[in-house]
DNA sequence: AGCAAATCTGTAAACGCTTACATTGACCCG
DNA sequence: CGGGTCAATGTAAGCGTTTACAGATTTGCT
């Protein structure tokens, strides 16, 4: 089933079933018809790999994340793919595993794919081999992690506002003694998370030093560096997150010495992954939109695609405060 | 950037590269070893259109699921592709979002893409729309919904399995009064869980049909129904829930009214879903092993591409309970 | 050495589309 | 009524591979 056979059935060239296929305003609309009627008789779909071969545009993007089983990405894989199928186009997600030897392999996967651009939404990017993409030319959207040029954009997350609007708030309800877990210290993202927060106290007064406690932005890490925030001779009556795993983990280590939240502490997180309102207490948190970021990611890569760059557009997401039970005033 | 250049570099014919790239025995290994050097140096990567559109396989495999951002699909996705990826495949994903219309877009796009095999991993599928793929002799597996046959292999979930276990699990910690809260009983594998359910109280005598209250595999949906439960004049003193979000909703609503878990009442989940042992207390529950679940369907669908199909081989997914912090005898 | 068989390599025709260019015919106007 | 314009359609050349088939080279044997 192909192109010619459409068109003898139409009784017209491959060349008008083609352009009929394509939408093209030079096809008479009555031949449009008979080609249409004939399409779905025969119940054709036209080859993509044809199609691509022969006019460069694969309709493929490339999504890379770090997980899919991170509850951070589907809802972003969601909202990219979604809007990726309106217009036409297909979507192939590579999971870096956080291994730089795996997105190697996934921008192999996207090359051979002829992918027309990709979006690299993995903070931990390495950039010696994003080298491959620029070197061809292929537009590239990062999180965080990239340069804005001719064939790039950059999404900056304002992580910052996020941590502010959780110090605000739990400094309104007369905390005074309010703890940080932190993220892996190598990622960009987690030490302006760190940063916000400690300008946040310094400018109140209120910073100490010995409320820093490191986590890893999983459950373990926020569990292991609650207990150790529990052990304090001068414990602290609030704990903010880096992210929500580590609140949850948080959560746990209090339940675990018979604390309650918020009634004995109250606990703030980061990102709002799905299971933040199913905790007990549901998780006051920061919201960071996965479906502003796909959308912005996406709207950003197709402009990258038909060179209508925008370099004013203004390409920061907000995060913000979404106050749920788990904080209380003292 | 074609075979043609990477052929002249090499002073060979395309031919050769092309037998290189692929692995076959006829070439010598020295002009293998030459051919290799052009493509390094020339940082070149086949166009799998082209290799598609001459060959007939696009080493492309479909997935079509539910929603991603329903937690029992990340697993099954992030498995599902990593053996694709493996065995050099690329995967595209379908979200049908339990939408008919969606699920006959997502067929569309695998047949555009000339899928080799698709797996169709929703429990809702509509048998009328897999006509389209079927007639076209393309692989197919199914979860739960399909029939064996030459281009088809169906996978069964022994979802009664593991609500035995959880039943005999409860009667062994002495609970008489045992109450379910069940999925959409429009879902065969819904009505399975609640047939094990009440065969399996039956089989023990302690079987009462106000105890079976109707839920929609949903949070909302659990903790209605579980609210209903606990007004019984004469409630139950365990519950099992047909899916994990529905146990999350009954402890929310068991929590609400100032009962605890597992001292009040025992409940008992079923999935798995990576949530569920972040609850407080960690929810016993049954699991469904996605990654098996994955190994399983692409097995399947790559013994069907390559007609190894075995109908002898018995495919069906074991259920298990696990027993975390949840039940507790009475 | 000579020849058949076996092994390796090259030539060129597809695969199913898109698209530049050519052709056709309808229409308009001086 | 001849010729120019324009719209609609057709012709055919590719896109980058794979793979029959043919041709070339090596090997094994007598």
């Amino acid at each position: 089933m192909n192109i010619k056979e459409v068109a003898k059935r139409a009784k017209v060239s491959t060349a008008t079933v083609s352009r009929t296929i394509n939408d093209s305003e030079k096809v008479k609309p009555a031949t449009a018809a008979k080609v249409r009627k004939a399409i779905e008789e025969l119940n054709f779909f036209p080859n993509t790999h044809a199609r691509t071969l022969v006019s460069g545009r694969s309709r493929i993007l490339g999504l890379i994340i770090s997980d899919i089983t991170n509850p951070f990405f589907p809802d972003l894989v969601k909202s990219f793919e979604d809007q990726a199928v309106q217009r036409g186009k297909e979507v192939i997600i590579g999971n870096t595993d956080y291994n730089p030897k795996r997105m190697a392999g996934c921008i192999r996967r996207m090359l051979e794919r002829k992918v027309e651009g990709v979006a690299i939404m993995t903070s931990e990017g390495d950039p010696a081999l994003m080298v491959e993409l620029t070197n061809r030319n292929i537009p590239t959207v990062f999180m965080d992690t990239g340069k804005p040029g001719p064939y790039s954009a950059n999404i900056r997350v304002d992580y910052a506002q996020g941590i502010r609007e959780a110090v605000q708030h739990l400094a309104s309800l007369n905390h005074r003694r309010i703890a940080f877990i932190t993220g892996p210290m190598n990622l960009e993202s987690a030490r302006i998370r760190h940063d916000a927060f400690v300008s946040g106290l310094k400018s109140r007064g209120i910073f100490d030093p010995a409320l820093v406690e490191k986590g890893n932005h999983r459950i373990e890490g926020g569990a292991m560096a609650m207990r150790s925030l529990l052990k304090l001779p001068h414990p602290p009556t609030a704990v903010i997150a880096s992210n929500d795993l580590t609140a949850i983990g948080a959560l746990g280590a209090i339940h675990d010495v018979g604390l309650k939240v918020p009634e004995d502490l109250s606990l703030i997180g980061f990102d709002d992954i799905s299971f933040a309102h199913l905790t007990q207490p549901p998780l006051t948190t920061v919201i960071l939109s996965r479906t502003q970021l796909a959308v912005m990611a996406f709207a950003a890569l197709d402009a990258l695609i038909h060179k209508q760059s925008d370099p004013r557009s203004d390409l920061t997401i907000p995060t913000h405060l979404v106050m749920r039970k788990s904080t209380r005033a003292i």
